[in-house]
RNA sequence: UUGGUGAGGCGGAAGGUCGCUUCCGAGUAAGUCGGGAGAGGAAAGUCCGAACGCCAUAGGAUCAGAUGCCGUUUAACUCAUGAAAAAUGAGAUACAGACGGGGAUGCUGCUUCAAAGCAGUUUCACGGAAAGUGCCACAGAGAAAAUACCGCCCUGUCCUUGUGACAGGGUAAGGGUGAAAAGGUAGUGUAAGAGACUACCACCUCAGGAGUAAUCCUCAGGGUAUGGCAAACCCCAUCCGGCGCAAGACCAAAUAGGAAAUCCUUUUGAAGAGAUCCGCUUCAGCGUGAAAACCGGGAUUUCGGGUUAGGUUGCUUUAAAGAGAAAUGAUCUUCUCUUCGCUUUUAUGCGAAGAACAGAAUUCGGCUUACAGCCUCCCAAAGCUC
RNA sequence: GCGGGUGUAGCUUAGUGGUAAAGCUCCAGCCUUCCAAGCUGGCCAUGUGGGUCCGAUUCCCAUCACCCGCU
């Protein structure tokens, strides 16, 4: 699990993700909402839409209050975001993603929040790549 | 040594891989590469203040609000030196802060017949109850210029001659009620009693002394007048304009409307000559109809205000954490610590789990709350050893 | 970041400083063949910690939890 080793960094694929990938017009969130696909797991709320092709995928990460103090909240959303930097090569990478975070998603690792979302690509049928294991 | 109270401090360490924000450098630019920096003691709660900013504001008073023993002291901030944000020096202000002192209060111990005194310690939002109003349930005779229930004493009457009953009067020493009963204790005095009188204490007033002050001490006099509650209304003294970085400043574009100035147009409308107006000609229209100005319409410019999740700034500095719904991370290895299980006589070894509370948003000080574990100091206790 | 408000029984609400009230709920009994309804009785509370006071749900302070507004 990680990243791959030993492979120069021109030759393996980048895991880069820098700030401006994250969606923030409110529009786009309400239009989502209304008009997207929806996927309920046991550690969060998928909401996405497939874009014309070439465009950049973009994503963002939701943590309510309800779910605990800003040291869980921080937590959840870095874990979350984690999880899609280090699977962004295994779905179309024209997708706009919205991840909603449930209350089981305290206290929980990488590992595990990675299986759920390699659940959630394969059930949903958005899993391309396939070729790392 | 153990567990505990109080005070102070620390808040896992090193490395690999993949990432995020920002700065510097390389590079025409992008991608990229190299280097630097990147959460706390509480960043939290927003409880109390201050800086800073805008608006308002002659001066005074009232209302409302806050504070309330005394002294010393402390931040961002401002000024000076300085290349400088660093550092040094100076100045100034604040809190329910810190330190020290005074007073009151409860508890413990000792002394004392007692009142009280001394020592230790707890607590205190600690101006005024002899300016006024209000309240003090229940109980109790009486709860504030008070009161005669049981009692005590005197006098009178009666007869059952008992220290009896009734009536009148005196009395706050005793009993009882209550959180609190109108100075306390001892004595004189008296029919019984009473600050009625005396001594000491407490209270009040004046004078002197000590102390920066709060306050304390001493002397003299007064003679009980002054119950408690102001975190009840209130009185006195002091302070006090409001809103807050979502404050505010600058810039940009679009949109609708406003004001001013200039120009054009119009007298029913259109066309023509003419620099323009008046006027004229032609056509259409109207019962007839002239001139000037205003109003109206249009264009340009300027001004001022509003709206927009607009941008820059305020703002985080040249020695740099930081402005975007908001980065400071994820994972692995080794070490450290704690707990549990197994093994071992023990030491130890192996395995597993865990390592708190908690995440900067203009800045600063204080307070409060949360916090695994570890370290240092002080205090008292228990156990062991010398 | 700033401002405002509320905590009383399991729930919804009362309550002048002096024994904390009502309705629904729950439990037991009566009534009924049984249930429901009805009647009788009972259980259960001032968020927490201090202070003022003889005495605090009430007054004051601190704290905790929850809710709302400003954009």
């Amino acid at each position: 699990m990680g990243a791959p080793v030993g492979l120069p960094s021109s030759q393996r694929p980048g895991f880069r993700l820098p700030h401006d990938r994250v969606l923030k017009v409110q529009s786009d969130f309400e239009d989502l909402k209304q008009n997207g696909e929806r996927f309920v797991t046991r550690y969060f709320i998928a909401n996405w839409r497939i874009e014309p092709q070439g465009t950049l995928g973009k994503y963002a990460v939701i943590a309510s209050k309800r779910l605990g103090n800003a040291v869980v909240r921080n937590r959840v959303k870095r874990l979350l975001r984690e999880t899609y930097r280090l699977h962004q090569h295994e779905f179309s990478g024209d997708l706009t993603l919205i991840m909603v975070a449930r209350k089981a998603m305290q206290n929980k690792k990488l590992a595990d929040v990675e299986r759920e979302f390699r659940f959630f690509l394969k059930k949903t049928g958005l899993w391309v790549s396939g070729a790392e294991s």
